[in-house]
DNA sequence: AAAGAATCGTTAGTATAGCTAACTATATTT
DNA sequence: AAATATAGTTAGCTATACTAACGATTCTTT
């Protein structure tokens, strides 16, 4: 955090981008959530599911925090995964009130399958733009990446 | 639409940025949402109030159709608006099956503070990006309205 | 003009996803 | 050993989504 740049920004550009940037996001994601009706699982499944496959297995306190969750939502998230197949809960050796979630081969396989299937929706719309544009939105995607990183949780 | 650049574009490419891209929209959102808990009104309510306020009064069906949902469902979310008081149905004159459903002042009031509150946060967060960098998304927020403008609703 | 069909919205019933409060079981601390 | 802290679950509430079935109106067709 020591190492940013220096900050020479008028804030409200800041705000006028900000207002579209989350308008933009709100529709990308209303076109593709769609694609995500194949899986036949739920969004609240789906995204948990991605946590458990591409963070590895652990604790259900982990994975709601990770959610930005509360445990006792996460424990019916994850009751639903079980009832698919799509996770398992596994007792923790050595302390008895943890559990270890964690995906299945059929969790994995499926969530692979939508998000190919989401990607490629999304990525067919993107190929109306050129070599160039595309490399734009890249680096503005690296940019986003990079604020997250280092947006505290909290507040 | 008929008039856009050649496509010269790698499908890989628009592939690995479609999958960041949807990953970076999803966690931009889930941080700014928290935002919209001061209102004290849900996400639908929200969302189908800023419809109605940027898009004018229209009827029940239409606005289902804005916020792609199915006509139950925004009945719901618009008896909600009404108990408070952020939203009214009015008969149509002349087509007695249809309502208009409108925005109140009041509405009016709560969703454009609402949006300020969280632009203004979202802003915080982007104004440790230099003004070249906010130069590189407000590019590629433009890209994207682009791309959603041709983006037909159907699929 | 009357009968039938289409349209618009609501009601009923179900599932998912979020919350707080209260509880159980296990670990840790004193 | 007793008190406290931690991890999950259960119970009960609310909001948001769906489909199916219904009522009311309007349009069409005979």
């Amino acid at each position: 955090m020591a190492g940013r740049k220096q900050k020479i920004t008028a804030p409200q550009e800041a705000a006028a981008i900000a207002d579209r940037l989350h308008s933009a996001a709100i529709h990308v994601l209303r076109r593709v959530r769609k694609q995500d009706a194949a899986t036949g699982e739920g969004p609240a499944r789906l995204s948990a599911l991605s946590v458990l496959v591409f963070g590895g297995p652990m604790t259900l306190g982990q994975l709601a925090a990770a959610e930005q969750v509360k445990p006792p939502t996460m424990s019916r998230i994850v009751t639903g995964l079980e009832h698919s197949r799509l996770a398992e809960r596994v007792t923790d050796s050595g302390d008895a009130r943890r559990l270890r979630i964690h995906a299945t081969p059929r969790g994995e396989r499926l969530l692979h399958e939508g998000r190919q299937r989401r990607i490629e929706y999304l990525a067919r719309h993107l190929d109306r733009l050129t070599r160039e544009e595309l490399a734009t939105l890249d680096e503005a995607v690296k940019l986003l990446e990079g604020v997250l990183r280092d947006w505290p949780l909290e507040r």
